[in-house]
RNA sequence: GCGCCUGUAGCUCAGCUGGAUAGAGCGCUGGUCUCCGGAACCAGAGGUCGGGCGUUCGAAUCGCCCCAGGCGCGCCA
């Protein structure tokens, strides 16, 4: 609502000036700081003022007096020493409000049901069919998170990341986009084989019994901790370690002999596990990209032919990098439209000379002609974009949670009924933590080299800052500090050293809390009812609590601001829809009214200073799409986590204003009621787009 | 050394395509509570927007230089 209203104006402000003055001009459009200055300004006559040498103010009443009407908009006045502020036609926001929240509940009922992942495909068409005309023109958009490493259990850090990553895709997809969901599994990678090497060598398993191990419940934890103790035992001894992880990884790559077996028995046990802990959260994947396809299918390969052919990478024929097969690693400033022919012959150039010029190059393939994660990284963002002229191979995934479909890559056998994941992107997010920008930016100059320079603008990193601890909670876990480290805002979590706060003990101990919360102010509610209200709550905390800093925030993590419910919190813009849920309960047996609210009572309640407040809120709960807007235009998921704790805290204060039920006057009451359901309506879909559901009551 | 990020109220953070008295949560102080559920609401105290110079009618926001902190720069990922 909000947005299309700016929108208009936006437009007619720069017709009419484009025909007036004859300039060319983008219209920044602000919120006016309070509410009787209208709903949007714009200070377009500062800068018109500086180009047309007159006074701002002057320009301000030409253009309020000549702009004519504007679709929504009541009227345009001149404010301050030259603001243009706009003022909205309330009743009609109000008729339109309500004429879009009828046709919402229509179309949009199931988009919001937390395990319903399997309804999305479906909401989303209809979504499709009535947002955008050109059903299926639109490009396919992916969206490539969580992607752990499987060799120990999910950490605080990686919800961050997944719960960043799907609520873009809840996001994308709420704006009609074609969204499909990734996660990449480097199931060949060191991490893995740091484990395998810690069953097999450390430990003196047998595969066998490795794959008993692997179907106890907390297998995830185990390797967790024996992850931690492979890392010390290789501090130990670097050489030893250097032997061992060579002949492990490689064995890992061809997929031959027990390592290659044990190897694949704990990532598909610990991608299980995984699964199993965002399935908690409520998050699920279209595809499991797995790492050994890049390699057994020889997509690498392929990637490789490519990037000699171009001359995109350089063979180093001397200085300590000889033998390798190097990116050459420029500025790419305004040098995307550079040949390969030059940036080649500037590799050469570079090959040669100081050391320092070179070490910005990225080495592609090692002297021993293994490929770095960076090749491997490259051939599959080439996949994503369908430039790479290979397909994988799907299957389904065997253990997904219950009735999800998840689909993974194989080597094996195709299933002709796996949906196109081949099918070429327009626009990757690949959502990635913020030390990684360097890679990231590195694989964008791979496609770039290749000529490919669309792709690599189109290949966002959404890059986010760790999730670190507070001293106070490092110590709560048992971990030493010392004098700096106590001394610092916060510690650094470490898989390596095991030392972090695990994804599921964090769950558990946020539905422990909320349990027995839930339990104490609804003693007559179900054991089932609780245990599901509970969850919804530790789930709102949880995901509400990480998507309210924004991504290049650091988050300082401490149990006693995780398990707050009270302020700017999930369980707060609960509670405002619970409340509301609550009046419209009770409405039902006193004081509910079906009368239809006429457009002239809802302009009169609107209108003047009494109107005010209820028009604040009735504007709040109309600036979603704004939010959404913000949020995808900055890939700031953030937006809408504020966007939802404005509304109820709007909310909150219209209800202790206004009695609704008690309201005598039928169409004040009714209006209130309206209103009240708007909300509600907006308030339940922005929680949605965050992944949290809303209770009945809590 | 080079590159990226950050520095805003006691604490944690918004605001940063330049614009109207710098906002929120927590904490603190005081109030609301015969109620549609207090996981709530209202009010108050609290800020040299790290520092300096510059651009501009106008800078928390843009540029440059400092200061402080973090991260990255590996034949690891």
């Amino acid at each position: 609502m909000y947005q299309t209203l700016t929108n208009h104006l936006r437009e007619a402000l720069a017709g009419h000036i484009r025909e007036k003055y004859g300039v060319e001009i983008a219209i920044v459009l602000e919120r006016p700081p309070k509410i009787e200055m209208g709903e949007a300004a714009s200070p377009v006559c500062f800068e018109l003022a500086k180009r047309l040498k007159k006074p701002p103010r002057l320009i301000a009443q030409e253009i309020a007096n000549g702009l004519g009407p504007v679709e929504g908009i009541a009227k345009v006045e001149v404010a301050g020493g030259g603001y243009l502020n706009a003022y909205f036609d309330r009743a009609g926001f109000w008729t339109n409000a309500m004429a879009e929240a009828k046709a919402g509940k229509e179309n949009g009922q199931r988009r919001d049901t937390p395990t319903g992942s399997g309804q999305v495909p479906n909401a989303e068409l209809r979504r499709e069919g009535r947002e955008t005309p050109s059903v299926g023109k639109q490009g396919k958009v992916i969206v490539e998170h969580t992607s752990i490493n499987p060799n120990k259990a999910a950490h605080i850090g990686h919800v961050r990341n997944a719960v960043l990553g799907d609520t873009m895709v809840r996001v994308l997809r709420h704006a009609g986009n074609r969204v499909q969901i990734q996660n990449y599994i480097d199931n060949t990678g060191v991490q893995v084989a740091d484990v395998v090497i810690g069953f097999l060598q450390m430990e003196q398993r047998t595969p066998i019994g490795v794959k008993m191990m692997a179907m106890e419940p907390k297998f995830d934890y185990y390797c967790w901790d024996l992850y931690a103790k492979a890392t010390h035992f290789f501090a130990e001894d670097k050489a030893r370690a250097e032997k061992l992880r060579g002949t492990t990884l490689k064995a890992i790559e061809e997929g031959k002999g027990e390592d290659a077996e044990v190897a694949q028995v704990v990532a598909d046990a610990i991608v299980g596990s995984h699964l199993r802990t965002m399935a908690r959260l409520g998050i699920y994947y279209d595809l499991l990209a797995r790492e050994s396809e890049i390699l057994h299918l020889k997509f690498w390969d392929r990637a490789f032919e490519m990037l000699k052919k171009s001359g995109a990478i350089q063979l180093a024929t001397s200085g300590k990098m000889a033998g390798c097969w190097i990116l050459p690693w420029e500025e790419e400033k305004k040098e995307a439209s550079k040949t390969n022919a030059e940036a080649a012959e500037n590799a050469e150039g570079a090959e040669k000379s100081e050391d320092e010029e070179n070490t910005q190059d990225k080495i592609i393939v090692r002297s021993n002609g293994t490929v770095t994660y960076v090749g491997k990284d490259i051939a599959y963002q080439l996949w994503k974009f369908g430039l790479l002229g290979k397909d994988f191979h799907y299957r389904k995934w065997p253990n997904a949670s219950e009735g999800e479909t998840v689909w993974a890559t194989t080597s094996g056998k195709n299933d002709p009924t796996a949906p196109h994941f081949g099918e070429a992107a327009t626009c990757v997010y690949n959502v990635i933590d913020a030390r990684q920008a360097y890679l990231q930016k590195v694989v964008a100059a791979g496609l770039r080299a290749l000529g490919h320079g669309e792709a690599a603008e189109r290949s966002i990193h959404l890059s986010y800052e760790i999730v670190a601890l507070t001293p106070r909670c490092a110590a709560e876990m048992g971990y030493e500090l010392t004098p700096e480290e106590a001394k610092k805002p916060y510690v650094e979590v470490s898989g390596r050293k095991g030392f972090g706060v695990k994804a599921d003990d964090l769950l558990d101990q946020l539905e422990a809390a909320t349990i027995a919360e839930v339990q104490q102010r609804h003693p007559n509610m179900s054991a089932e009812e609780q245990r599901r209200t509970a969850h919804a709550i530790a789930v709102g905390a949880l995901r509400f609590f990480l998507l309210k800093f924004t991504r290049t925030s650091i988050i300082a993590f401490d149990f006693k601001d995780a398990l707050s419910f009270e302020g700017e919190t999930g369980p707060y813009c609960q509670y405002a829809v619970v409340r509301i849920r609550g009046i419209r309960r009770k409405g039902v047996e006193a004081g509910a009214t079906s009368v239809e609210v006429t457009k002239e009572s809802a302009g009169a309640l609107l209108s003047g200073a009494e109107g005010d407040g209820l028009w604040e809120l009735l504007v709040a709960a109309g600036s979603l799409d704004y939010a959404v807007d913000a949020a995808i235009g900055t890939q700031e998921p953030a937006f809408v986590a504020k966007y939802a704790f404005q509304l109820a805290q709007a909310f909150n204060n219209f209800y202790h204003k206004h009695h609704i039920l008690s309201e005598g006057d039928e169409q004040k009451r009714a209006f209130l009621l309206r209103l009240t359901e708007l909300v509600e309506a907006q308030l339940v879909r922005a929680l949605g787009l965050m992944g949290i559901e809303a209770p009945e009551k809590m």
